[in-house]
DNA sequence: TCAGTTGTAGTCAAAATGACTCTAACTAAG
DNA sequence: CTTAGTTAGAGTCATTTTGACTACAACTGA
């Protein structure tokens, strides 16, 4: 909204001012095994500067916004220009804009998280100036990127306990131990797999295919699909794309 | 985050346009008794726009962005601006960044929502341009504003069901029929008072006083105080203000 | 054929939930 | 002063949900 009536004479001066940059970053999480312990663990890919400031430090992905993309279209190409992927989930995170989050001038940086599917994330490429990091114990990133970092674990673990977001880890067929272990990986915590799978099965978010995944050292376990709203998912975002 | 090496040959072009403007808008929400049913309603208050687009629409308050201020402190401000009243909840609701929300120019705005305790809104003045609505049924509003309040309202029903702001609707102490009567205005529907009141104790968000509440028609009900972590209630924000 | 492994169904006690009853403590009417 | 009306607040009980656990099914590899 421009200009109300509610703009005192003494903001007069200021709106003249430039207005503070708008720039898009995004925080891209996926699931690979770690070499420590035998549970999956969230990694995510973070590029490294080439100018200053913070050159040569790791950041998340993001550019400015252009003026032909809405907000989750300049996402969305960002995360392609990064990972060559589409990602299976993207949803608005948050809207940072404090004062001194840029040493040179303000910048006001509108912040999307992604999921991606495992099978998806090994195809990410990695370069001089990307690589994929460990989500927990990252090292210090530029700018306030570990803040945001962790307040996108926060609203992944958060969304996680109660919502259908962990297909989006996976591909179109899963087992019910493969759904399991994201949410193992993610929470940071063993889950009985009986009881798993008794709740998944009344949330009715999946449905049984016919087939079995073949191959193991063990009874075949059925594949299951996910049968949800698929925009339930995204219910962290207003209805429409506005 | 400003210039990652993502972006590519054809942006740069598009860099050097100018930026989407920026606008804070602010939804705040207060509880009032309503004519046709028993039951509180949510109201809000609007503000009618004194110049195109849109003119003589009503539309939500905001403002442009100050460089001086943070995005809180820019919607806190523009509250005062509107109510004369700082809110006892003010949260970050979505920063909404449609290509054609706004007729002239390309907008960008970060919206914030805010919780009033009914003891305030009561003071808060109406004039010309400022008036309340009642949150459901609204008539057609300025830009994108209704289904920005709609969006709203979903967050607040759903925050509600499982968080800790309905204190923020009310005073520093309150009988917990009253917190009852917040919870049935927001979720429209009733609630069992035992049980309600079962489950507010075993929170332990909620402590009880030595005072009651003297003057009704019928055996005092004790006053309670939140006991909550204050902040515990700003959890859709990031842990701090950035 | 057997040991190892995981899938899947089922059992059972504990905890949480929803509908309900009962008494306490006040005001207002008579 | 007494009584009817009202809401506060504790408590009961059947149902549902949860967590821990058991048992059997169905595959692989030796």
């Amino acid at each position: 909204m421009v200009g109300t009536q509610f703009v005192s004479a003494a903001n007069i001066s200021e709106r003249l001012v430039q207005p503070p940059a708008l720039a898009i970053s995004t925080v891209i999480f996926a699931l690979r095994p770690s070499e420590d312990s035998d549970r999956l663990s969230l990694w995510l890919p973070l590029v490294r500067r080439i100018r200053e400031p913070f050159k040569d430090q790791w950041a998340l992905p993001g550019g400015p916004l252009t003026q032909a993309d809405s907000l989750l279209d300049a996402a969305a190409r960002n995360l392609q220009d990064t990972t060559g992927l589409a990602p299976s989930y993207l949803e608005q995170l948050y809207a940072f804009g404090g004062l001194h989050r840029s040493p040179s001038q303000r910048v006001v940086s509108i912040v999307y998280w992604a999921l991606i599917a495992s099978t998806e994330a090994e195809q990410a490429q990695e370069s001089e100036n990307v690589k994929w990091f460990r989500a927990d114990g990252l090292q210090s990133l530029a700018f306030d990127h570990n803040k945001i970092v962790d307040y996108a674990l926060w609203r992944l673990r958060n969304k996680m306990a109660y919502g259908s977001i962990a297909y989006h880890f996976l591909g179109e067929k899963f087992t019910l131990a493969q759904v399991r272990e994201v949410y193992e990986a993610v929470l940071n915590r063993s889950v009985d797999p009986a009881n798993f799978r008794r709740q998944l099965k009344q949330t009715h978010h999946i449905e049984p295919t016919d087939e079995f995944l073949q191959g193991g050292k063990h009874r075949p376990p059925r594949l299951y699909r996910y049968a949800g709203d698929p925009h339930a998912d995204h219910s962290g975002d207003p209805p429409s794309s506005l």
